[in-house]
DNA sequence: TTTAGTTGGTATTTATAAATACCAAATATT
DNA sequence: AATATTTGGTATTTATAAATACCAACTAAA
C-alpha cells in the first residue's frame, strides 16, 4: 500500500466538505469570502475547493467569532493592521500609492489596487495572506517588526 | 470679560454630563469603562469625571461599534495589539516579564503586572492610553515603527 | 435637611450580526 | 440520461451583544 503525501496547501475539498468539516453551512463559507475572510481557489467552472490550511485558518476564523467574540468586522480591522509593506517590500512611492496601506478596514489583499506591486499577484498564495492561517501572528509580526528593523 | 482656558485632560464632566453629551446612557459609560475601554478620573470618593479627550475616545468607540461594526472585544484585541513596550521603551527582558507583551485580548493597560514597568504608572496619563483618542492611530503607529526603526 | 446625582449590582429588553432556509440556473457525477 | 452538487441571490430565523430599566445604599449640592 502507497500512501501520498498532499502538501496542506493544496485546494482538495468542495465546499460541502470543506462545510462538514467545519460542522457549518454552505452559505456561511460563501459569506466568510464575500466579506474577504477566506480566499478558496477556484476552478475555471467557478467551483470552491479549499485546502487543509484553508480549513485550518477557518477554524481560526470560527475561534475568533464563537470564542472570541470578535465581529467579522472585527476581523477585518485586524487584518488591515498587518504591515503588509514591510514584508512585501514596497518603496516609499509605491506605498503611498498603495490603498492597503491606508485601508483601516479591509485586509490588504480585499483592496489592492491596479497599479500597485501586487495586482498581478495571486494574494491566495501570498506569503502576507498565509501568515493568519494562525490567528495570534499578527501580533507576533509586530513584535518582530520592531526588532528586527 | 475673562475666559480660561480648560486643557483637554481636565477631568470636569460627572458621569451624567458625559453621558448627555454621547448621547447614551450612565451604564453603559460604566460598562465601556468595566470592559478596559476607557479609564475615567476618580475622585476620593469613588466618583467619575471625564475629560474633554476621554469624550473624544468616547466618540471613537461608539463609531467603532455603531458605524463600523466593530464588537467590544474586538476593540479590545485591537487595543492589544499597540507596541508598547517600544513606547515605554521595555527591555527584553522587561518584555518578557510584561503580560501585556503576550496579550491578545485585552488592552496593555488591563493587564499590567506587579513587578512591570508600567506596575506604578497612572495609564490615565499614558501617552499609550492616550494616543487612541483618535482610534486609527494604531496602524499609523504601526507604520512609524517599521520606518523609524 | 431636602433634593439630586452616583455607586455597583442584577434582570430585562432591544437591535442586529451571524447563520439558516429556500430558490432557479448551471455544473458535476454516475 | 438521471441524480447530486454548486452557483449566487433574497428572505427569514436565531443567537446574543449592547443597551436599558430598576434597585437600595451612599455622596453631593441647594
Amino acid at each position: 500500500m502507497m500512501f501520498y503525501e498532499i502538501p496542506n496547501d493544496e485546494p482538495i475539498y468542495p465546499i460541502s466538505t470543506a462545510a462538514k468539516l467545519l460542522n457549518i453551512s454552505v452559505h456561511t463559507l460563501r459569506m466568510y469570502e464575500k466579506e474577504n475572510l477566506i480566499i478558496p481557489f477556484k476552478k475555471t467552472t467557478n467551483h470552491r475547493l479549499y485546502s487543509a490550511s484553508d480549513i485550518e485558518r477557518l477554524k481560526c476564523i470560527r475561534n475568533a467569532i464563537n470564542e472570541s467574540k470578535i465581529s467579522i468586522n472585527g476581523i477585518k480591522t485586524i487584518y488591515s493592521m498587518m504591515p503588509c509593506w514591510e514584508y512585501i517590500g514596497c518603496s516609499e512611492e509605491e506605498r503611498n500609492n498603495c490603498p492597503a496601506y491606508s485601508s483601516h478596514n479591509e485586509p490588504c489583499w480585499a483592496v489592492k489596487g491596479v497599479d500597485t506591486v501586487c495586482a498581478k499577484k495571486e494574494c491566495r498564495n501570498c506569503d502576507v495572506y498565509n501568515k493568519f492561517s494562525e490567528c495570534s501572528n499578527i501580533k507576533n509580526f509586530i513584535k518582530n517588526l520592531s526588532r528586527v528593523k
